[in-house]
RNA sequence: GCCCCCAUGGUCUAGCGGUUAGGACACGGCCCUUUCAAGGCCAUAACAGGAGUUCGAGUCUCCUUGGGGGCACCA
């Protein structure tokens, strides 16, 4: 495949979301597959609509993912620049070439006019579209009107007639009836281009080769057909992707479905992944597998692996309901592939968010036993807090072995003492080799006495595996807290 | 309402005229096991419906149904 151009263009108008997302992605494979450039361009022509920090939050988002461009804003390139809102100019000049050459026209009518219009013609259950009449006057008259300072958008004339015939890549031709399109506005009275001309100028301009964006596009896509055919331009290859739905598969994801999300410790923003405790790596691989496959089995890929093996061809023009589960099992499994110090080394700034203490030698050597119990990497703080925070006080009641006596219970943490307090230190080995020969002279199963271990030296129920835990804590202050619950299980 | 798109298990998907319809997640069961996980094994579960084309249709065509998206001086 020759090398292709492509572009991400997001408008910062909110958060960067998992759709977006892997239409970036998707960009980013084909053009380092072929060899060709990825472009970052913001579309901010809606200035009423901007979202302040939005455009940081892209180039974060997009940076985290490991995504990088090779032209855009903040690095520029020889296309620039690569911001609409500085581009107002260039699209004033191409409106202009469309008004001389009769594909578009002024229009004088008020917003209020046009809105009783549409109004009256959804009314009469006829198409709501602009009625035309300043599509009826002259040139010179409109000329003359403009230079009088009258307050004007300029409209695309779309052919009233006949029919337009487009070719998406996953979906064969598409064709509309002309008369079903609107006269698009595609200047603002504002002077500023909109999402149409700006588009389709700006894709043109930048040699843009492959135009992969969503399939909520796919309505409009004819309009941009036309434009780019009323200049005499060759159209880009159009590639509409299919939308993500909600897990429910009802709808798309609303505001309001986003914020439930986050109870389940989910989102589809990507600035909260982070701080939920996903990788990258694994929202890579997962949001990949969202509308595109390799094979009948192959679900594991690493960024390098993808660009390798990404093609259009093989993208997937059907909706699909996003699936957390699925999230989080790569999620997981992308943990358990970190190495120790690695994972130490990202499960620390989790400790201390939340005022625990971590030191890394010590979570290095607790990496290894959590590891595969991590289904994100908060976790973390749950299944390792115990190795950082005080030692809860416990109740005789929990100190007891599965239909075990209080004496019998007891008396299994009075052997445990007796002889770890042989050993010169509590190595896992060490320690479970003699406490397992233990367990049958002591006549009660092994689930009964590590579980009344389990409780008396982690504190907890449920922990990481007993005799490495043990390892960790050391022997000064497993024997101290042996003592204490042994103390604890004396009939006073 | 109108226009456009889509249609394989609950979910993501493989399949590109002839398959016992494959994989994964989730769910259930069993095994392993000091807890929790992980792992292993097994099970349940799908071609939306109807007409065609064809010797033969999940695969091609049409209709119906269902779902989604779009109908702004937003993108």
């Amino acid at each position: 495949m020759d090398p292709v151009r492509v572009r991400f263009a997001p408008s910062p108008t909110g958060h960067l979301h998992l759709g977006s997302a892997r239409t970036a992605l998707y960009d980013y494979l084909i053009a380092r597959k072929t060899g060709g450039q990825f472009i970052l361009r913001i579309e901010d022509t809606d200035r009423k609509r901007l979202v302040e920090g939005a455009e940081e939050e892209i180039y974060k988002g997009l940076r985290w993912l490991g995504l990088d461009w090779d032209e855009g804003p903040d690095i520029g390139g020889p296309f620039g620049p690569y911001r609409q809102s500085e581009r107002k100019e260039i699209y004033q000049q191409y409106a202009r070439e469309l008004i001389e050459n009769n594909h578009a026209y002024y229009c004088f009518c008020s917003p209020e006019r046009l809105n009783d219009v549409r109004l009256e013609k959804q009314k009469r259950k006829e198409l709501a579209v602009y009625d035309g009449t300043c599509r009826r006057l002259t040139l010179k008259e409109a000329l003359g009107r403009v230079a009088a300072g009258e307050k004007h958008v300029v409209r695309f004339k779309t052919p009233k007639s006949g029919t337009t015939t487009m070719t998406d890549l996953l979906r064969g031709n598409i064709t509309v009836e002309n008369r079903m399109l609107d006269d698009y506005i595609i200047v603002k009275s504002d002077g500023l281009a909109l999402y149409h001309l700006a588009a389709t100028v700006d894709d043109h301009l930048m040699k843009i080769t492959h135009v992969i964006r969503s399939s909520e596009w796919l309505p409009t896509a004819p309009l941009h057909c036309l434009i780019h055919r009323a200049f005499g331009w060759q159209e880009p290859v159009w590639v509409h992707l299919s939308v993500f739905l909600k897990p429910s598969g009802k709808g798309k994801m609303s505001k309001r479905d986003a914020a439930e999300l986050i109870k389940d410790g989910h989102s589809i923003f990507i600035k909260e992944l982070e701080t939920l405790g996903y990788l990258s790596e694994a929202v890579l691989n997962w949001v990949a597998l969202m509308g595109w496959s390799y094979d009948d089995h192959t679900e594991f890929f690493t960024k390098e692996e993808l660009v390798k093996k990404f093609s259009l061809e093989r993208l997937n023009p059907s909706p699909a309901a996003i699936n957390f589960q699925k999230f989080d099992y790569f999620n997981a499994n992308y943990i358990r592939m970190l190495g120790d110090v690695e994972l130490a080394n990202m499960i620390k700034p989790f400790f201390d968010s939340v005022g625990i203490k971590a030191d890394l030698p010590t979570l290095i050597k607790i990496a290894p036993i959590i590891k595969e119990r991590l289904t994100t990497l908060d976790d973390a703080i749950e299944m390792a807090g115990l190795f950082f925070k005080p030692f809860p006080d416990l109740s005789p009641e929990v100190l007891l072995g599965k239909d075990m006596s209080r004496e019998e219970s007891r008396s299994v943490i009075q052997a445990t003492i007796s002889i770890f307090s042989d050993l010169p230190e509590l190595s896992k080995d060490l320690s479970e080799t003699k406490m397992r020969e233990t367990v049958e002279a002591l006549g009660f199963s092994a689930g009964q006495v590590f579980g009344i271990l389990r409780m008396a030296i982690t504190g907890q129920k449920v922990s990481p595996p007993l005799f490495e835990s043990i390892e960790i804590i050391g022997k000064k202050v497993v024997m101290e807290r042996l003592e204490k619950a042994q103390k604890l299980l004396q009939v006073e």
